[in-house]
DNA sequence: AGCCTTTGACCAGCG
DNA sequence: TCGCTGGTCAAAGGC
């Protein structure tokens, strides 16, 4: 029987001789034509703007601090997380938070209060382009991509373009989602005040940074986000295009894992943590930058100061493949619930889904997933949010028609499945409780009629 | 020498 | 119970 089964998975394995994470191997090959099948959000959002704008985006913390009109502090985006991510134990703020107004009509409002929030590949904050000026969350490298892809978008007949300019880079997403986690933890352990929940932020970018640098080719590591991954294992997953391979905290006493699916040009497909880091990131020597830091007694303006970090790491270059999976990879969803409970599939048009098949073993596990090809000239916009609950579409004087809803197997919560009705900026929150996670624009440059899975986009 | 990746084998959950 | 599948182990090799 193993001996079968080994055969079967060695042939499933064939694939990862492509697998371009080898540093040995050149990155050279673009896969060859790689198929994807009518994932628009991949290659969607991207920038940012106050509706009606095309194109310029306020920069996250502009857009932020619109949701936040009543305070003054600085926010990092860790403070906007803070308190919403962190653990099962969140409870909903009350609109006063410091998190922002959720009241606001037209926000994206997830309600119930969860650990878990999830954000489609296209919907990341990943390519932020430079162009708001706004270095922060705007990695160099990937806005050059970004960039370049929305210059081919202007000269393609893309149905549409999305822009973005969301209030932060994947990689910052990412290590934002990281360290939600271990901020759940801190605060199991009790050590930490929320006020220091997000401080380890600023301690992964730098690190980041600077493996992106220093690696060209290494382009299997483990996506950065400020700690150190061994990777254990590798397997082409059924229902999965890409190898998929098995990542675990270096540090002994760390339980947490991640896995990893690439496509073969090397881009991260999607990423889901599981468990939480019970450390905090090393620090990130080499490069002289201050991170470890962390610790200390944090307030609100140690809030600020990582977000200073964050501008001062996104003018870092971030030119490889590597970068671009942190940057690009966008967190689909952030679980911190440990009871996990299977639903059935429901409700809308569930029909579209990349649904994944349910992890046989789940524990806490941060999502994210990237589309594989996200530079690419959107041609469809369709976002998928899953989300503790609602997502409602943002009452932005566009239209938005949710084309589905899905709870997917494995996943606690529902998707959300959202499509771009008219050419529009749109701007999306994220929020739990009352509480804003993550806010970016879509700006929707063509519009566009297509008969999508049994859905017809209409073209206003 | 130490750490990491690779990779075939093995384990365990689930239908 | 069996087969499938995802996840993990661990030896070997590379850096």
């Amino acid at each position: 029987m193993y001996n079968q089964m080994a055969k079967n998975e060695k042939e499933q394995q064939q694939p990862k001789q492509q697998e371009p994470s080898s540093p040995s191997k050149p990155v050279s090959s673009r896969p060859i034509n790689i198929t994807l099948p009518p994932r628009s959000f991949t290659e969607t959002f991207l920038s940012s703007g106050p509706p009606g704008t095309s194109g310029f985006s306020p920069g996250p913390m502009t857009l932020l601090s619109g949701f936040f009109p009543g305070s003054d502090d600085c926010k990092s985006f860790s403070q906007l997380l803070s308190g919403t991510m962190a653990s099962p134990n969140f409870k909903p703020a009350d609109d006063k938070s410091p998190a922002g107004d959720f009241s606001r009509p037209g926000k994206l409002s997830m309600v119930p209060p969860s650990p878990m929030f999830t954000m489609p590949l296209g919907l990341s904050p990943v390519a932020l382009p430079d162009s708001s000026g706004f270095g922060l969350f705007s990695p160099e490298g990937f806005g050059m991509i970004h960039q370049q892809a929305l210059a081919q978008a202007a000269q393609t007949d893309s149905n549409m373009h999305v822009q973005q300019a969301p209030a932060m880079s994947s990689t910052q997403f990412l290590t934002f989602i990281n360290n939600p986690a271990a901020h759940q933890q801190q605060q199991m352990v009790g050590s930490v005040t929320d006020s220091r929940v997000t401080v380890q932020e600023p301690s992964d970018f730098p690190r980041s940074y600077k493996r992106s640098e220093s690696s060209s080719l290494a382009v299997d590591k483990p996506t950065d986000d400020g700690y150190n991954w061994r990777k254990y294992g590798q397997k082409q997953v059924k229902g999965s295009e890409f190898p998929r391979s098995y990542y675990k905290c270096t540090l002994p006493i760390c339980p947490v894992k991640k896995k990893v699916e690439r496509s073969l040009d090397g881009q991260v497909t999607e990423i889901i943590y599981k468990g939480q880091h019970n450390h905090e990131p090393p620090r990130p020597d080499k490069r002289g930058k201050d991170t470890g830091r962390i610790n200390g007694s944090s307030n609100s303006q140690g809030d600020c100061e990582i977000a200073t970090q964050f501008q001062s790491g996104n003018v870092r270059k971030m030119g490889d493949r590597k970068d671009q999976e942190s940057s690009q990879a966008t967190p689909e969803h952030v679980s911190g619930m440990s009871d996990y409970e299977e639903v059935s599939d429901t409700e809308t048009g569930g029909q579209i889904d990349e649904d994944e098949p349910g992890p046989k073993r789940r524990t806490t596990e941060v999502r994210v997933t990237e589309p594989a090809s996200s530079h690419k000239t959107v041609t469809e916009s369709r976002i998928v949010v899953q989300t503790t609950s609602e997502v409602d579409l943002l009452d932005d004087g566009y239209r938005w028609r949710k084309y589905g809803q899905k709870v997917v197997k494995g996943n606690h919560y529902p998707r959300h499945r959202l499509l771009v009705l008219d050419r529009a900026t749109i701007s999306v929150a994220v929020k739990i409780g009352t509480r804003i996670l993550f806010q970016f624009n879509i700006i929707v440059v063509h519009s566009f009629s297509r008969v999508w899975k049994g859905f017809v986009i209409e073209n206003h």
